[in-house]
DNA sequence: TGTATTACTTGTGTTTTGCAAGTGTTAATG
DNA sequence: CATTAACACTTGCAAAACACAAGTAATACA
């Protein structure tokens, strides 16, 4: 059952961990598999079975915490799909597509020192 | 008792999961803590005391795995402290300072999108 | 020499992860 | 319209990682 998207009405930080912007931001995305899921979003992957598909291999209940845990945080949202199929599809917000950069130097420093890596993210 | 330092020979890349440089930059630095010992590092910070002593209270025992971990990486490397005691202390490599810009960047997503968080971290 | 600090390691219980299998829902096909 | 396939998950369980407390060994200092 595609989940009702309770939009969970107010939960704002818990438990925010310093007041450092970048503590705080691995609250939200400092684990092995959120970035990730963020750069196949990026990359214009938009579907549950999109992220699956990628040759990491997130396992399926990973993949659905990670995509609420972006829901409740404001990341991504839930929008109908591009083509006419009623399902729905996973876009990044404002606040999603502001991780760009993030992205962009962590690609950058791995094509620099990590030998044998290559990037399929552009720009 | 401080380690000896073994250097582990060469234990290049065990298990990759894909040639992504964002998926090989995660296997290295993808949780909770790490970014938090390097952005330590970048503010100057050297000693085990040092990481200790930061406001997210990171555990003893996770600081020594990610330590070595980040030795075995060559992101950090041990040297004599500056002051004249014979303790060691701990520096980012070329390849870990080379980790800045992600660090920047992380940070000012931060403070545009997480309302309450201030900056340590200059430039 | 004694005490405090530093830099860890070890033990224990809890949480998270990874993998396989199962379930309901939508889309495609005959 | 009935079947089947694909999709988007959820559930269960073993294994790994984590958090917390306590303990230990080597400096540093008095």
């Amino acid at each position: 059952m595609p989940r009702k998207t309770p939009a969970k009405s107010s939960a704002p930080a818990p438990t925010r961990r310093s007041p450092c912007p970048v503590a705080c931001g691995l609250d939200l995305f400092g684990d092995k598999w959120t970035l990730l899921i963020i750069r196949d979003l990026i990359l214009g992957r938009s579907r549950f079975k999109d992220f699956i598909e990628s040759p990491e291999g997130i396992p399926t209940n990973i993949l659905s915490d990670r995509l609420e845990r972006l829901r409740d945080g404001g990341i991504v949202q839930q929008i109908p799909a591009a083509d006419g199929s009623r399902r729905l599809a996973y876009q990044l917000t404002d606040k999603g597509l502001a991780l760009r950069p993030v992205l962009r130097a962590i690609r950058d420093w791995g094509l620099k020192w990590e030998p044998g890596t290559r990037a399929n993210l552009e720009g």
